[in-house]
DNA sequence: TATTTAATTGCAACTTACTTGCATTATGAA
DNA sequence: TTCATAATGCAAGTAAGTTGCAATTAAATA
């Protein structure tokens, strides 16, 4: 069930209105991923992501806008380790981690980080330009009465 | 500069011992590939390992073997987010985390771990088989000196 | 508004990491 | 020593993601 955010519309245009400030040009494809990430909870692989929408264009373009939007930072690529990136809507929004299922990869957003010390200690061992993963995994409820789903526990 | 472990060979003969009691066969690849894992600081990509070693076969047969460890525990996959897994020799030594150097990958240990209580609540949330992930990124002080290698940063 | 330039797209081909099927080989239990 | 079956090697196959290039088009400028 696609859960909408609130205040989506104003993300959509803030986020059109980033893209334009750095350089980038606001095309259909662009402006429909950026509609889908900022109005449902990801984050979505790119083949979602393409699936998902009408005016995407090819999924070659999917990869680059996505790739973009991160390099201006709109967007943020996490990895479940299970083979393909996705990508969350992350606009100067605060850090935050994941619980991922391992059944279904239904996801549950955490807004807070344990690992802020870890990146000091980091920076204390003389490390720069530190950044970190986090996921955690399991096994949701739904997914722990239905044994078939289980590929990845 | 490969690090040698102290008690490798007895790691090692260990380690060879656990195959065998997991109905695994030691084979002249396998007891490469341990060897090369329990002698020095990893972890090791499926291809570094097949280019360091002699008598390990095809790669194909290095995947497998790598699998084969991980699945009774012997090693554990670690996933930088750089397109390929990497294996560490991990046999009942505690959970621990890397900091990564985003320039040559060198990888230093953390005997620590910060999210036991991100498992805690991911389990009072519902969720069963909880593990994680987590890495550091950064750049090492060498890399810092060397703007060309910055690749990743 | 018309012109211009450079970002973006689409297509096709390519790369890279990893997997699978299957016939052959060889470990280690009996 | 025999023998079941685990492991290997080879070749072919996936799947995710990348790249080159000509055609298109957003948006800055005249």
């Amino acid at each position: 069930m696609p859960r909408s955010y609130p205040q989506a519309k104003s993300r959509l245009e803030a986020a059109l209105q980033a893209l334009r400030e750095n350089h980038s040009r606001v095309t259909a494809p662009r402006r429909a991923i950026l509609k889908l990430l900022t109005h449902e909870h990801g984050p979505f692989t790119v083949e979602e992501v393409h699936r998902r929408i009408k005016n995407a264009g090819d999924v070659v373009t999917v990869y680059r806008s996505l790739a973009a939007m991160e390099e201006i930072r709109l967007v943020r690529r996490c990895d479940f380790g299970d083979g393909a990136y996705r990508y969350e809507f992350n606009m100067g929004e605060h850090h935050h981690h994941h619980i991922v299922c391992r059944g279904c990869r239904s996801v549950k957003t955490l807004d807070f980080c344990v690992a802020d010390g870890l990146e000091r200690m980091a920076r204390q061992l003389g490390y720069a330009n530190v950044s970190h993963a986090l996921e955690i995994f399991g096994l949701c409820r739904r997914c722990q009465k239905k044994p078939l789903e289980m590929a990845g526990a």
